[in-house]
DNA sequence: AAACGTTATGTTATAGTATATCATCTTCTT
DNA sequence: AAGAAGATGATATACTATAACATAACGTTT
């Protein structure tokens, strides 16, 4: 269990724009923005919403479907999780970390959409395997996404 | 491991109406062909999906609006599940049981949409909520969804 | 600098999923 | 027959998402 930075927003950009650099890709200024949204709100935010929080607090117009594209494209970077049970999207909490990046599994607070990135023991996921195979299913993926309350939103 | 009786239609519908009957609800025509749609396809469906079923199949116009009422009353019936996921229906497995309904985990797959109801073990379960707790998080419901692909359907 | 190809972004159209609201019809009870 | 409760129909609307085409910005070569 390796200790967490926490990554602060311009943290988090400065390292994202080597990161991108290093790869012959261009972190521009819109994806730049998108970015920013999603560190800044610390939690997972769906494309409109980043519109919304472009327009509202960068003074920038960015449409829906730029963002969708701009998701696209931070995914690949590994930037940004995409959390098909949310319908939302998340900034990855690992841009600061070093060490390469595990499938991560993600909890989700279905009340205020906090999201925690987490990595579940292999044990446990190799018996969950078992499980699915035994049933002649194969897991898609092994990026698992859990509906969540967080420690605010308890009942 | 107790021997899982395939369901038929008619004998899932009957047993369905009886089920209803004893708690003074109604399985009507319409909530019937509902159900008969996602017992026949074998499959999760979406509301649109079932309203093309009964006008292709039942020649019955049900209109989407009404399917989703009626997927929310079989829901409440626990004749069907709704999976978040795959943004789709699925009729229970084990509308024949006569054992208590559990939580169930539905492993889905993302290709054909053919759905498998299993019941993971509880020492998983168990192990998979501590994960959750160590993150000061609490699984939603124990009713987990998984994207995956069935034996048909793998690469 | 000019031309060119590539990448990024803007714009519009459209599909799919879902909920809210109000109206109508059916069923059950009295 | 009247009234209440339940079920369905109809319409409007919101949100999520993708496709297709047009334009703009950028980088490279000449
Ligand atoms: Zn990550
Ligand atoms: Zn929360
Ligand atoms: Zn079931
Ligand atoms: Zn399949």
């Amino acid at each position: 269990m390796s200790a967490h930075k926490a990554q602060t927003t311009s943290g988090a950009l400065k390292q994202a724009e080597s990161l991108c650099s290093s790869r012959g890709t261009r972190l521009t200024e819109k994806r730049k923005q998108v970015l920013t949204g999603l560190l800044e709100s610390q939690k997972a935010l769906s494309a409109y919403e980043l519109t919304a929080y472009c327009r509202n607090h960068l003074g920038s117009e960015l449409p829906a479907m730029s963002v969708y594209r701009i998701l696209e494209f931070l995914e690949g970077e590994s930037l940004v999780h995409r959390l098909d049970l949310a319908k939302k999207y998340v900034a990855c909490s690992h841009i600061l970390c070093e060490h390469k990046h595990e499938l991560p599994q993600f909890l989700i607070c279905k009340a205020c959409y906090k999201v925690q990135e987490i990595s579940i023991k292999k044990s446990l996921i190799d018996s969950l395997n078992q499980s699915v195979e035994g049933a002649s299913f194969r897991l898609a993926s092994q990026q698992l996404e859990f509906d969540c309350f967080c420690e605010d939103c308890y009942e």
